[in-house]
This record gives structure tokens, C-alpha cells and sequence, in this order.
DNA sequence: CGCGGCCTTGAGAAATGTCAACTTACGTGG
DNA sequence: CCACGTAAGTTGACATTTCTCAAGGCCGCG
């Protein structure tokens, strides 16, 4: 039986494996197998493990495996050279993590939280994916998903007030919340005020400064690590659109 | 034989359509098939004619197909309610347009110039893709290349100057430019200003303040529908990263 | 209990947006 | 072929949002 592998050195964890226990298969590109299909990509997966705040993607490495992630949440992001940080998104449980057309990957990645994925070799996931129709069809279809997102993030970056960004994020990450957890009142935000602004394209004070607006106005409560809805009405009207 | 057929009352062509003469063959996603598969494209594809300004594909129609485009170009934008516009990118020969994981377009296009295009309905084009793992391999490469794309383009929006997003608008459009048509030192601008600004969240003022600051300083020469690079290494300096 | 990280708040600065006038380019029709 | 009308682009003066810088508060952890 393949076991979780801490990929720091201070923790090892022994896990079950097998994706018949696999609280996520259902939303991850895995959904697209077979039960027999799914034994081919478990003779592939390794387990892995990622502390809190660790990068285990960097840009400019070589792009030699891709990701499912199976809990915890990370932050996907590009660095201009004098630190400026855009965030491309954040990846929860069920999100594919590692896309990438090139051979270096474009952008890094850290965790926010503990993190448990399903690592594969590219070479090997990609064979696998050339043989499965089934896979490289799942594959697909979540790209053009996430390029959808992407869409759907360049207008609120080019075109969208600080109050209509902060809104759009927290519905957003709720509805993406939803598909994991079910639909809850309190929104978890597992990210700091700075991934927020830095995923928004503001600054961290505008961040605050919204938020605290929003709370002001008994749109939201903030709460630890999330936030609670209290007026759906008016934070969706707060959109825009 | 197939001819092309304008879609706009006021003109119509003939003009052959084997994809053997076809100019981005190369280029586009037909690039994955081999002859005896080329010609099972050819059986469901329709060439169509766009003329300049015309929108040919609108946000929240149903997506019930999908296009190369072989000869002009085109915006792909979004709308908010209050006439924001968000133009997430430009598509040039080679490009499919249309991708889309819903049954309903979350973008428009229109022609910028007059446009040559293959269209396919979707059903038989997402059939003929099921049956050909060349095509679905190399319409998720297209994909995450987008991916890719909007990404970097995230970072542009998100973090990056007016003079660092003119230069890498800039840079970036050559670079796809020479892909279709070889290098040149003219980078052709088929979009107006206010294209321009809507794709880089600026203002039409902010952009045109902006080249004409590059055109005073020899950075670039301003000519009928495109620009002129002056001096390459400041241009790319530009960019910042 | 004190330290450090994260968050909040305020005051002033700066980049970009807004509004308005003017120029240029271009197509149409006299 | 010129004149006009319209659309696109440029430029200037001013407004505004958001950013920057700085101080202070909160909270968890050693």
C-alpha cells in the first residue's frame, strides 16, 4: 500500500492511499475513470505532503510533474523582478495544479495551509493521459475551465472598483468552497490580507480598508481566518453585473 | 468543393478550401492531423466570411461552435451591464476561437478587419475530436497556451504600470505577429485606441499619452495602423521583467 | 508578559481617470 | 476634386481612486 510522504523532514504521515477513499475524487480530474483506469493512475501517484508556507513549485524549474490536490488550499502566482506579486489563483481540494504547455513552469506555488496532493511524474502522467481518452478529455475540459476563470479575472483586474473586486473574490470563493465543502454562510479564508490584495490587484490597505467598510455595513462579520455573509443580497448586488 | 460563403448579405467569394492550400495550417489546431484525417475535418467544416465590425460571436449565446481563423482579426471581450468592457485578448490567423466548457459563450468577438474563418458546429467538431486523440491533445496544448496567456496577462493587468502594459501589449503582439507573418520592425495595430485600452484596463487618454511619450523619446515611430520600433532594447526594458 | 506578524487606520502623494477642446484622417457627396 | 461631416486620436486641466508611508492595535505564541 503506497503511503503519504512528507516531503519536509520533520513530520511522515501514514495515510491510506486508494482512491476509493478519496474525498475528492469526485470533483478532480480522477472522476474521469474508470474503476479500472483508476488502478493505472494509482500505480503512477505518489502521496505527498507540504507544510504550511512551503513552495513546492517555482517558476523556472522544470515542469517534470503536475498535482492533484487533495486538501489543504495554495496560492499560484508570478513575481516580476522587483517583487511585485501577481496571484493567478488560489487551488483548493479537487483543483488540478502543474498545467503547463512549456517545459519550465511559468509561475510558483505555496502552500497556504498543510497540504496533502497526488504527485505524478508528467512523462508518465502524460502517457497515461495519451492512452485514456477519458483523462485527456477531463483534462481538457478543466483547462478550458480555468481559462474561463482566468477570463473572468482579467475583467475584474482591468475593469472592476476595489469594493466590486473584493465582493466578486468572496462569491467567488465561496461558490468554489461550495463544490468541496457545501455551501456555508462563513466563507474560509485560509489567505493573509496581502494574498487577497496581491490576487486583487490592490494594495493591502485597500484590502482592509474595504473590508472593514463591508463589516461597517453589516454586509459581512469578519471572523477568524473567513468571513460570514450577512447580507447576501447586497454583497452579490456589490458585483457589479 | 467547399467555397467560402459570406455571412453579410452585401458581398459573397468563391474561393477553394482544401486545407492542403490553407495558409495557418501550420499555425492552427488542424496542425495535429495527418492527411487522411484532414479530410474528415474538411467533411464538417463551413467556411464563413466576417465583415469588419461585425460581431460573430455574442456573450450568452449558445456555444454551438467553434472557428479557426484564417485571414484577419478579432476582439474576444467581455461586457459589464454599465458598458465596462473588458477585451481579455486578440485572436489572430491560427487561432481557435470558441473554446468554451458551457453550453453558452462567455465572451463576444467581433472582425476587426474583414475575417476568413472555418467554422465547425460544435457537436460534430467535439465527436470528431473524441475519435482522434491528435486533435484533443492538440486543442488542450492550445488550451493551456491561453491558460498560459491570460496568466501572464493577469500580472500585466494586476501589476504593472501604463508604460510597463503598452510595452509588453507591444511586445507580446510581435511576437504572435511573427508568428504568422515573419518578423518585422512594424508591429501591425488593426485595433483602435480604446481596443487597446479596454485590453490593457487603461484609458483611451492614458494610452494615447502614453505613445506619444514613446514616440517623442525614439522609442517607437507612429504609422498609419501600426507602429514602427526605433529602438528594440528600451522597448523590451519597458516591460519592466 | 513581551515579541513579532498581521491587520487596521489616517494623512498625504501619485498615477490614472474624467471632461472638454481641438486636430487629424478619411469617406461621401456635391 | 474639393468640402464637409464624422470618427478617431491627441492634448490639457482638473478630479478621484488607489497607493504610499507611518503609526498604532490586536492576537497568538514562546
Amino acid at each position: 500500500m503506497d503511503t503519504y510522504v512528507d516531503v519536509s523532514p520533520r513530520t511522515s504521515r501514514i495515510m491510506p492511499s486508494y482512491c476509493d477513499s478519496c474525498d475528492v475524487r469526485a470533483l478532480a480530474v480522477c472522476a474521469a475513470m474508470k474503476p479500472i483506469e483508476l488502478i493505472e493512475l494509482e500505480s503512477i501517484l505518489h502521496h505527498v505532503s507540504v507544510q504550511p508556507k512551503t513552495t513546492f513549485i517555482e517558476e523556472g524549474e522544470p515542469a517534470d510533474r503536475v498535482y492533484t490536490l487533495n486538501e489543504g488550499s495554495a496560492r499560484i502566482y508570478k513575481l516580476l523582478s522587483d517583487g511585485r506579486r501577481q496571484i493567478v489563483g488560489f487551488a483548493l481540494p479537487g483543483d488540478f495544479v502543474g498545467l503547463m504547455p512549456r517545459d519550465t513552469f511559468a509561475f510558483s506555488a505555496d502552500a497556504l495551509d498543510h497540504l496533502r496532493l497526488c504527485r505524478f511524474e508528467r512523462d508518465e502522467f502524460d502517457r497515461l493521459a495519451r492512452h485514456r481518452p477519458r483523462l485527456m478529455e477531463r483534462l481538457h475540459q478543466y483547462a478550458t475551465d480555468e481559462l474561463l476563470m482566468a477570463q473572468q479575472h482579467m475583467s475584474v483586474l482591468g475593469r472592476r472598483t476595489a469594493e466590486e473586486r473584493i465582493a466578486t473574490f468572496l462569491v467567488d470563493l465561496r461558490r468554489r468552497w461550495a463544490r468541496v465543502s457545501g455551501r456555508s454562510v462563513t466563507i474560509p479564508l485560509p489567505m493573509s490580507r496581502l494574498d487577497i490584495a496581491d490576487y486583487l490587484g490592490l494594495t493591502i490597505e485597500t484590502v482592509s480598508r474595504t473590508l472593514t467598510r463591508m463589516a461597517r455595513e453589516r454586509v459581512l462579520l469578519m471572523v477568524p481566518d473567513g468571513v460570514r455573509v450577512l447580507d447576501d443580497a447586497r454583497l452579490v448586488a456589490m458585483k457589479g453585473d
